[in-house]
RNA sequence: GCCGCGUUGGUCAAGGGGUUAAGACGCCUCCCUUUCACGGAGGAAUCACGGGUUCGAUUCCCGUACGUGGUACCA
């Protein structure tokens, strides 16, 4: 019996991977790798009327782009397979039954209907939500309250039915875990859970339970929102007889909205101007298309720097981790209790870190992509250039383009409002008259076209100061770029000319 | 409603019985730059509140408030 460590990410496929689910797989994934252990993909598929085409596949994408792939997973296989819930069905049920047999769960026939009535009639302003637990199990219809022979009977028509577990009464369970330490509960605050559904596919619930045990696993990360189940997973767990096999639990805290309440949601996204998925996300229902970090122009590595410092860190000042440095350092005793609202513009400073810590040849293949999307083709010693001249006003790949695109086409927008102000005859013929002299410039560096400018400026009278904003606007179209005449020796002649007198003509 | 979990500047956060309470993002000012950005120098801004414990609490304890999660045949 070995004790390697054995961790597990199990999303369900029914969407979009969230911000909060990636920075699940990475402290998972960080956990596994600090202990030398290994990283278990499972696929919780377990509700069929969630199923999603393709969101399996998705996951995989997202993992393989964030550099966080596994070591076990539906598609790698593994000595613990199948990974996927849905191929593991009748395995639940075995399991289900045994605790039915100990007299921990039991068959509950009723219906959503009958289900709903209770709720409904038993409903008050001091009790809401009525719970079908050890207050009301015994006016319901199930193998407590109807007799054996009855029960027996029900089951052997087929006579659709779930299995819950029965909680104790006046029972505290309490467990550690990793980030908040001692944690407890009333057994009476809890109600009876489905264990396993009307269609025998188990919930969470039991599925957790049952896989982790199979699958070895030593320590397991989960989302906050977990904490209120817990309670029913150790009862699992000790019914089971598992309970020395136990994982170690750490619930992750949540990642919240950056304004307002409440936890980060696909909607705020799109209101607040961000992405929440790590990739692109078709919603195959809706036709629906959200764009994720990659699609923002974020490099992986950024992203998963991001996440990192969302609820850890090191104690120290650094921010910028490597995967390598993170998978070293990383320890959950450093992870956070408290949720943590997300920052976009801090996200954009990390990527901008990565961006200028990237070679010019490393981000050629990076920016190229994103330069395509607009329908230009360039040659590659020409954007290399571009990507040195460019690189430290850009935050994402994205606004590669946004700060370079006047490098390969002419201006789409002209502030020539900028230039009007302080416009004037002289100018206007200075602009003219250095045009049409170009071709006499010994050599088209940014050098000598400077020289160039510099002497006319004087020959006419006026000083170069007043001069440069007009040239900059008429090359680039804004207030914003690179050396003017860096833009000019790298554009050529030609541009330079039509440029100058495509606003010329327009004042 | 009930239950769980949480709470250091606007945000991410270090710290943890005695500190000028780090650092980063963002914001503001200045320098560099005849643009923008990068870089540099500054600045404003924080221990939720009330009780304890203590010579001394941001730090420990208890309340309150607030936030957040759960309260499904969803995960």
């Amino acid at each position: 019996m070995s004790n390697k460590v054995r961790v597990r990410f199990a999303p369900s496929p029914t969407g979009g991977l969230h911000l909060g689910g990636v920075r699940t797989v990475l402290y998972n994934y960080l956990f596994a790798r600090h202990h030398g252990g290994d990283f278990v993909l499972r696929i919780e598929d377990t509700d069929q009327s969630r199923y999603v085409a393709g969101a399996e596949q998705y996951i995989y994408d997202c993992l393989e782009w964030c550099g966080l792939s596994p070591d076990e997973s539906p598609l790698k296989g593994g000595p613990y397979g199948p990974y996927r819930q849905s191929e593991r069905k009748e395995l639940y049920r075995k399991y289900a039954e045994q605790l039915v047999a100990q007299g921990n769960a039991y068959y509950a026939f009723d219906t959503p209907e009958e289900l709903e009535q209770m709720r409904s009639s038993l409903k008050t302003d001091t009790n809401p939500t009525p719970q079908y637990d050890s207050k009301t199990r015994m006016q319901m219809r199930n193998s407590l309250t109807i007799d054996e022979a009855e029960v027996k009977e029900l089951l052997d028509k087929g006579t659709a039915h779930v299995i819950r577990i029965k909680m104790p009464a006046g029972e505290t369970i309490s467990f550690t875990d990793m980030i908040r330490g001692e944690i407890s509960n009333s057994s009476d605050l809890v109600d009876d859970k489905v264990l396993l559904k009307a269609d025998g596919m188990p919930t969470y619930h039991l599925a957790v339970v049952v896989d982790d045990y199979l699958m070895k696993i030593t320590h397991a990360f989960r989302g906050e929102e977990w904490l209120p189940s817990a309670p029913v997973h150790i009862l699992l767990w000790r019914y089971l007889g598992w309970q020395d096999a136990m994982p170690q639990w750490a619930h992750l805290p949540l990642i919240l909205k950056p304004d307002g309440h409440g936890k980060l949601s696909k909607r705020d996204g799109q209101r607040l101007g961000f992405p929440v998925f790590a990739m692109r996300w078709k919603d195959a229902a809706t036709e629906e298309v959200l764009d994720g970090f990659k699609e923002q122009g974020f490099l992986p590595e950024a992203f998963i720097n991001i996440l990192a410092m969302l609820g850890w860190n090191d104690t120290t000042e650094q921010e910028v981790f490597s995967l390598d440095e993170l998978v070293q350092k990383f320890t959950i005793d450093r992870v956070h209790k408290g949720g943590a609202k997300f920052d976009y513009d801090k996200a954009k400073w990390y990527n901008h870190q990565y961006i200028m810590k990237k070679t010019d040849a490393e981000l050629l293949p990076l920016v190229k992509p994103f330069m395509e999307e607009h329908g230009v083709q360039i040659a590659d010693d020409y954007l290399l250039r571009v990507i040195a001249l460019v690189k430290e006003r850009c935050h994402l790949l994205t606004d590669f383009w946004l700060q370079g695109h006047f490098f390969f086409i002419e201006p789409p927008t002209m502030d020539i409002e900028a230039i009007k102000g302080k416009w004037n005859e002289q100018k206007q013929a200075f602009f003219a008259g250095w045009v049409q002299q170009l071709d006499t410039v010994a050599e088209w560096t940014a050098h000598t076209l400077e020289d160039n400018f510099n002497q006319h400026a004087t020959d006419a009278g006026l000083k170069k100061g007043e001069l440069m904003l007009p040239l900059r606007i008429m090359l680039v179209g804004g207030k914003y770029g690179p050396g003017v005449f860096d833009i000019a020796e790298m554009i050529g002649k030609e541009a330079v000319g039509k440029r100058v007198n495509v606003v010329l003509a327009q004042l």
